[in-house]
DNA sequence: GTGGTCTAGACCACA
DNA sequence: GTGGTCTAGACCACG
């Protein structure tokens, strides 16, 4: 549909098949993939990425498992249609406390943090509303 | 002095020596280990944490890395002085963006997480405090 | 495909695993290795070497570190595509007063150590070239 | 005499006694030490640069072996007369290889560094005349 | 005493 | 198959 959207790095540090699921949940999230959107088939994201298909189909397995995508035998995989169920927030606290020690040790202080974390919010927010306007 | 202050999770996917190196960092940050503080000897710490010395060694060295501590042959390992530096950002917005992307997916919304953020902030401030207070 | 290529004192002051890095670095150097080339794997170099694979893997990390070497899970070791992007030539410096310093010690005056130098220049292009008709 | 002269870091992975190995040798090539000169005692290094005098006694006793220093019972540490024999030049060439290699790993190339060796050739000849024009 | 190096050998994750 | 992690234990260099 639109050509390739995914890249990664088979370089960097981070398993392939980690960045793959991050990248996904990154364009779920940004709105780029509205839920019930299909995703590229494995063989098809494989091709693309030049990686093995086993590698997709790994990050595909554990997306499904955190309840991102639903796989639909014969048909495909698609974009979960979002659970409104506010569910364990332990993981996201841990992720805040990381945000703080990352930005200590950056000598990033509290003001500036709530800057870029304000400025992040807010681009955030944009890129989703652009994204609905593509819809219409 | 103060016994037991990290602990490690040896069934965790997380490498024992990443566990250490986040809790290390987390703990400067939180103002538990000021500037210039010695910290345990590779030995004691292994023997603390009942893992290979060399485990906490590979620790030690990714902290010095960062530039977090500062180790001193025959003398020991100690908290660097902070840089003052402003360096590169860039791990710092990853994970701003992680951060938003997870609050996405656990259904979090841009008020809900503001306010998480904001109490994680002065919680933040209240233990440095706390800890400064220690000190008269 | 050429046996063995480098060799480790193991009674050096210097420890196996720098004499490894250096003898990389000058292999990649004198064109031996160009950029994209596999090295050996961890296990067989240590074979060879009759050293320990951890020695080997060491060796790896430092030279990833400096950018000089690439590592990529399950698939293997490889000299990383040159960065081209000048960097801190401190450590260049620093070895220019090296070597006059070195020189004044052994009684090596400006001329002689010019005409090293000029020798030592001549040779490496001549290898590198030499390096460069093997592969027509 | 002159006040502090030396310094040494004990952050450096280089040993402090070689730190001192290092900026003796500098210092008497670069002529602010000319042979004959006496060196600081081992106790007033120590106490200046703050370190275990043993670290200074190690450095006196390898400069000595190399033939920089002289150290005369009952009198002091002096800087050697120059011994104008032109020993063994490996560990020059040695450097020189060293030079060349790093040279190719930070993209310099040929024409880059022997402007580079031919600067810093001028400026030590420069300083040594001005040492000696100090003494005049 | 400290940290640094190295070994022999196990098990796991990745592609 | 590859590299990554971890262990148990030895020896060395440093201050």
């Amino acid at each position: 549909m639109f050509g390739l959207r995914f890249f990664v790095d088979p370089r960097s540090a981070l398993p392939i098949y980690q960045q793959l699921v991050n990248q996904i949940k990154a364009a779920a999230a940004g709105g780029l993939y509205p839920p019930g959107q299909q995703l590229p088939s494995v063989r098809e994201l494989a091709g693309q990425l030049a990686i093995n298909p086993n590698t997709v189909a790994k990050a595909f397995r554990i997306l499904e498992e955190q309840g991102v995508i639903e796989r639909r035998r014969g048909l495909g995989t698609f974009i979960a249609q979002k659970p409104a169920v506010a569910k364990d927030l332990t993981s996201l606290r841990i992720k805040l406390q990381e945000l703080l020690v990352e930005a200590y040790h950056l000598g990033v202080g509290p003001q500036e943090l709530r800057q870029m974390f304000e400025t992040a919010l807010n681009n955030w927010n944009k890129g989703k509303e652009e994204q609905r306007g593509k819809g219409n």
